[in-house]
Order: C-alpha cells, then sequence, then structure tokens
DNA sequence: ATTTGCACTAACAAGTTTGTTAGACAAAAA
DNA sequence: TTTTTGTCTAACAAACTTGTTAGTGCAAAT
C-alpha cells in the first residue's frame, strides 16, 4: 500500500470516472478507461474484478455528488426570496460546472433499473433531510401568506426541470439557435436569471 | 413485394422501433430487433444491410414526430393565453403518451454525434416554422403590453423544460416521493397544470 | 416445364470485449 | 540470502455481436 499502489488505483478510478460521464455504461470500454489510466486493461479487474464493479463506485460518487448539491445555502438573516435566488443560482452553476453529471445520471437510471436501487439508497435520505430543511421555511411562509401554499417537492422539481434542460439537451438548443460554444454560454447565464425569475413567481399567492 | 415481404420489413421496422426506444442504440442487440419481429437476424442485414442504418431510419421518424409536437393549436377566435394554454397542456400530453420519446432522442444526441446532423436537417427546419408561426402574435401582444417583451425561443424552453423533466426523471421522482404508477400518474396531471400556470405566469408583463 | 427472382434460414466468419492466468519483477520480511 | 508479498504485463480464453454467404423453397415469368 504505498504511493504507487494508491497511485494506480486511484488512477483507474479517475479514468473511469471520465469516461462513463462521457460516454455511459453501454459504450465505455475497459481498454478505453485502462488506457487512460496508463496501465493494462488487466489492472481494472485486478483492483476492481468488473466493469460493473468499477462503474457502481462511480455512480455512487455521482449520486451522491447530485443530491448533496441541493442543500440549501446558509439562511441566517436572510428573506426568504432571497434563500430561493440564491439556492437556484448556485444550483445552476452546480449543475454548469457538472455538465455530464445530470444527462449521465439520468440515463442511468433509464438505462439499467439496479441503478435505481443505488439512488433509493444514496439519494433518497439526502433529499429527505433537504425537503425536511425547507418544509419549515416555506410552511411559515405560506402561514404569513406570503407564498403560495406547495409542497417543497413541487418547488424542486420547478427548480430542477428548469436548470437542467439547458445542459440535458445542450446539443439540440445549440443547433436550433445556431449559436457558437461561447454564445451558447452567454444564452445560459440569460436563463440562469430567468430560471430565479420563474421560480420566484411560481411561489407569488 | 406481395403481402409477406413489406411484413416482415414492417415487422423488422416496429420491432426496432420499441427496442431502440426502450433501451437506446448502444445495448441494443440485433438479435433481439430479430427475435421481436420473429425472423433471423440476418432478416434484418438483408433488409437494412447494418444496424445503424435501421437505427437511422428510427431515429429520423422519431426526431419528425418530436417536432413536429410544437406546432400549435389552431388560433382562430382564441386569445393569446388560451392559446398558450392549450399548446402547453398538449404538449405535456404528447410526451407523456410518448413516454420514451424525450430520454430517447436527448440520449442519443448527447452520445453520437451523427445524430446532431440528423437533429439539424429534420428538426431545425420544422422549429423554424413554429418560431415563425409564434413570432407573430407575441409581437401583437407585447406592442399591446399584455405580455413582457421575450423570444419565442425562451417561451418554448421554459415549456419544454416544465413538461419533459417529469418523464425523463421519472425513476427518480418516483423513488423520492414513493409513489407507485398509479399515484404517480395523479400528480402527473397536477405537473401538468401547474405547468401551464408557470408559463402564464412567465409571460406577465 | 424451366428459369428467374425473391424471402428466408442455418451456419459460419471476423472482430470486439470482458475477464483470467502464468509468470516477471521489485520491495519488504524472514 | 532466501522467501514472501503484492503489482503488473502479455498472452490467452470465452462469450458475444455484427455481418456474410451458401443454399433452400416458393411464386411468378418465360
Amino acid at each position: 500500500m504505498n504511493e504507487k499502489d494508491l497511485n494506480t488505483e486511484q488512477n483507474i478510478l479517475n479514468a473511469a470516472e471520465q469516461v462513463f460521464l462521457e460516454k455511459g455504461f453501454a459504450t465505455t470500454k475497459t481498454t478505453e478507461i485502462a488506457k487512460k489510466a496508463g496501465v493494462t486493461h488487466a489492472m481494472l479487474h485486478y483492483y476492481f474484478r468488473t466493469k460493473e464493479n468499477l462503474f457502481n463506485i462511480v455512480f455512487q460518487n455521482k449520486v451522491r455528488l447530485l443530491a448533496n448539491s441541493f442543500f440549501s445555502v446558509d439562511v441566517t438573516g436572510k428573506s426568504f426570496t432571497e434563500v430561493v435566488s440564491i439556492a437556484v443560482g448556485r444550483h445552476f452553476d452546480f449543475i454548469k460546472e457538472n455538465r455530464k453529471l445530470a444527462p449521465f445520471i439520468i440515463n442511468e437510471i433509464n438505462n439499467n433499473e439496479k441503478n435505481s436501487e443505488t439512488w433509493q439508497e444514496i439519494a433518497q435520505p439526502i433529499f429527505a433531510k433537504v425537503a425536511e430543511s425547507i418544509i419549515d421555511m416555506m410552511d411559515a411562509e405560506i402561514k404569513k401568506g406570503t407564498i403560495r401554499p406547495m409542497s417543497p417537492f413541487d418547488l424542486i422539481q420547478t427548480v430542477v426541470s428548469l436548470n437542467i434542460f439547458p445542459f440535458v439537451a445542450q446539443p439540440l438548443l445549440k443547433i436550433l439557435r445556431h449559436v457558437t460554444d461561447e454564445e451558447y454560454n452567454v444564452i445560459l447565464e440569460q436563463r440562469k436569471h430567468e430560471n430565479i425569475r420563474l421560480v420566484l413567481l411560481s411561489l407569488q399567492p
């Protein structure tokens, strides 16, 4: 367990992360991961035994990453709308910085039922906490009459719907608007603010 | 070119459509398509030469189907908000009746650049027409001050973002809300109306 | 009646991909 | 010094997948 050992194992894991995120489980070849990690593909089996095993580790990490991204901002001294604005913007930025993440998870979950179990085990408890942390704030606002009655699920769904679409459908949108990557980045920034506006509107009583 | 011939070719195409939509290009095996069509997989190559060829036909059909679903309703004698309400609801219903369609196209476009060309060739001209048909109505409303200034792209993007998410992320959402299929259908119906409400809100000046 | 053309199957060929294994090599332990 | 331990490669094996082909059988044309 010296440096070298850890390095190879970690190199394989890092390479696997990149390739799986890029191409998905089905089209990823173990040899490609090995090549990117700078070793023979026998090493991949030596450390992780099967492609599926390696994939599961990557997938679990990514589900955790995505689920934890929903933990909202520090709320002390902020109004509810302020909190929502910041949270929506942060979520958008997170998705933007991890462009491959949402399409990856959506695709893998739709393609292999076994991945649903992983989602259940990892994401469900995290989301339960997220919902819990929001529900009190919302209830208070609803009682005050400052927002319309609504479940935290609906609010979160509105946010996620609006925020992931520009990335999940990126190739489609780029073509329809025939824009370059740079121009698309400008559109993304505008869309972020539009999304914040829409979410705040959706809360109006 | 008697009945039988046409039938086999069509049977393969129908089977291919089902299997490709269910599993995507990468994980679909030509043998599975053939089996579902009730013939040897040699027939598949006899009629379509390659798996890729067959896939392209299916993919083109599905892109056309999706793109045409955006053609809006008959506008005569209806207010702009009426038209929008109906169009959003119809679009939601269309996506619901073709649950696999949106995830399929999104996934294939993200996984294979060649499919982007198909998208460009087929979807782009259709969308140009859709945008054209909307833009006049919107301009008129904007001048009247009844809706806020906004490009038809932004409006369509809002609609599509909200409408496809419940289907693209269906397995994830079912688990998070731990609901059965039936219960999820109820949620879907509620969501449709919420989406209509949101789109109308987004147009407010 | 014979030939031609077409749909079709069974068997095969080639290539790819995952996974295994025998053994090399080096470092640490004995 | 010898043994052991763990990492690593090259070569191989097995399975699968796509695509081809030789040949069968039938219907229409000649």
